[in-house]
RNA sequence: GGAGAGGUGGCUGAGUGGCCGAAAGCACCGGUUUGCUAAAUCGGCGAAGGUGUCAUAACCUUCCGCAGGUUCGAAUCCUGUCCUCUCCGCCA
């Protein structure tokens, strides 16, 4: 959510991003409901101060002279009802304007309506493997090595779902390791958080969960909802809170389910484990000081590169174009590695994003920081990353170290966890 | 899941309709005094948002888990909700 005062200030750079970010939003409705809204609080506070003092002084006033007073403060608190009752209506109506503005997109972020603007600006220290046998996609690989049983998964909970079995179970745990491993050593807080989060902290983060085409699971009859990253619950986490300046940098590094309805996505519909409805991921959320916020960026996707290299994965970083930017998102760069059995002849297939989301979630989520010794606080702001999504990592893995023989070998850094070199 | 108790300022804790933004103690800050790893004594001391000022000052609003309601007036009464504790039940 955008500061109100920002937007007023700032009406056409936030048009222009609305534009940017290829949303319609109302925003000149907005900037005349504030001015109606900010002079009706004048009139109310004006109102309401008569009839505290009124009601304060009929304590101390004659027992004669009480039923005047009384009358006069209901007939004050109905005037300030009225006016107040007008006040929530415009005010509510401009939460629901304000709610739905996206984030400013950060001044170099491209500029486009899609993904198709999206920038390339790096590539992994991975050479892409060049195969002299023909390459089988990671269905196939787990067909053969019984690693995946997508027919299982289906007959249990539907499509979408897949039971990892033998050295796919563990290659999945094992990823989920050597990033806890590798955050933690890097100061993260290692976190095991609930799968499940209110809806209100869903909104918060940014996702809508009871809205339309929602990609969020909710549970009936309760206020609950399948989260679909620890993103939710990491941001969650300190909904409400004024942390203290000098604890920040704040660094977790989040292990949950995630859940995903993937309502809509009938038409990008994708073969195996690339758009499933559950999934583990490793997460990195951070709160930070506002000027730190672009550096941590920086240090989140580098992390993502280290990951990813020490996995010795070839792959892209994509600095993400301002049309496909999340609400949230100020910036945000995603990691897309090469799936050697995506598509035709190989594919580039995002497996990380990490975003900037300034004070934007923090504002929603009531998320402050104090300077010691200063009066007032400041909302923070948040970024996450993701270390590992193991299903995406899973196929990348799977594809990239596929050999002549059938069989696959199993990256250095994972080996200790699973503890075999190849699989078959 | 059932029954009960409770959520008050940094902490402990009093407060059942107006004199309560809230006693008292601890902690903290400042003064005095005696002195030496502290005691006595006096004074100060909640937060957020806003108006305002060069900056102070001053002022306003809101806040006793949260959200509503009753009332001229709510920490106090009512409803809902979240959380904590105790007992019972169930259970990995």
């Amino acid at each position: 959510m955008l500061d109100r005062k920002f937007i007023i200030e700032n009406i056409q750079a936030v048009k222009q991003n609305c534009q940017n970010r290829n949303v319609n939003i109302e925003i000149d409705r907005l900037v005349e409901l504030e001015q109606r809204r900010k002079k009706l609080l004048q009139e109310i506070e004006v109102l309401n101060r008569k009839a505290n003092e009124t009601a304060k002084s009929i304590g101390k006033a004659e027992a004669s002279q009480r039923q005047a007073i009384i009358e006069e403060g209901r007939k004050l608190r109905q005037q300030k009802e009225a006016s107040q009752k007008e006040h929530d209506r415009i005010e509510a109506e401009t939460l629901e304007i304000q709610r739905v503005i996206p984030n400013m997109a950060h001044k170099a972020a491209p500029i486009g309506v899609d993904d198709k603007a999206n920038l390339e600006i790096a590539r992994g220290s991975t050479e892409r493997t060049t195969f002299d046998f023909p390459v089988l996609d990671h269905v196939e690989l787990g067909e053969k090595h019984d690693l995946i049983d997508f027919a299982g998964g289906a007959r249990v909970a539907g499509h979408g779902f897949y039971f990892l079995k033998g050295a796919g179970a563990l290659l999945d745990m094992a990823l989920q390791h050597f990033a806890i491993q590798f955050l933690s050593e890097k100061g993260f807080i290692p976190t095991l958080t609930p799968d499940l989060a209110r809806t209100e902290i869903m909104n918060g983060i940014g996702f809508m969960p009871r809205g339309p085409e929602t990609q969020i699971y909710s549970i009936h009859e309760t206020d609950l909802n399948l989260v679909a990253t620890s993103e939710i619950t990491l941001g969650g986490l300190h909904q409400g809170d004024v942390l203290a300046a000098e604890e920040l940098p704040l660094y977790y590094c989040g292990l949950s389910h995630c859940y995903r309805t993937e309502a809509g996505a009938a038409g990008k519909a994708s073969r195996g484990l690339y758009r499933v409805h559950q999934f583990t991921k490793i997460e990195m959320f951070a709160y930070t000081l506002p000027e730190q916020s672009d550096k941590t960026l920086e240090y989140l996707r580098s992390l993502e590169c280290e990951i990813f290299d020490q996995l010795k994965i070839p792959y892209r970083v994509v600095d993400t174009a301002t049309g496909d930017l999340g609400g949230p998102a100020y910036r945000k760069y995603d990691l897309e590695a090469w799936m050697p059995g995506r598509g035709e002849e190989g594919e580039f297939g995002e497996v990380t994003s990490t975003s900037n989301c300034t004070d934007y979630q923090a504002r929603r989520l009531n998320i402050r920081y104090k300077n010691k010794g200063e009066k007032g606080t400041h909302f923070v702001h948040t970024l996450n990353g993701t270390a590992i999504a193991t299903s995406r990592a899973m196929i990348a893995v799977l594809e990239n170290y596929q050999q002549a023989d059938g069989s696959i070998l199993v990256p250095d850094v994972l080996q200790p966890w699973i503890g075999q070199k190849k699989i078959g």
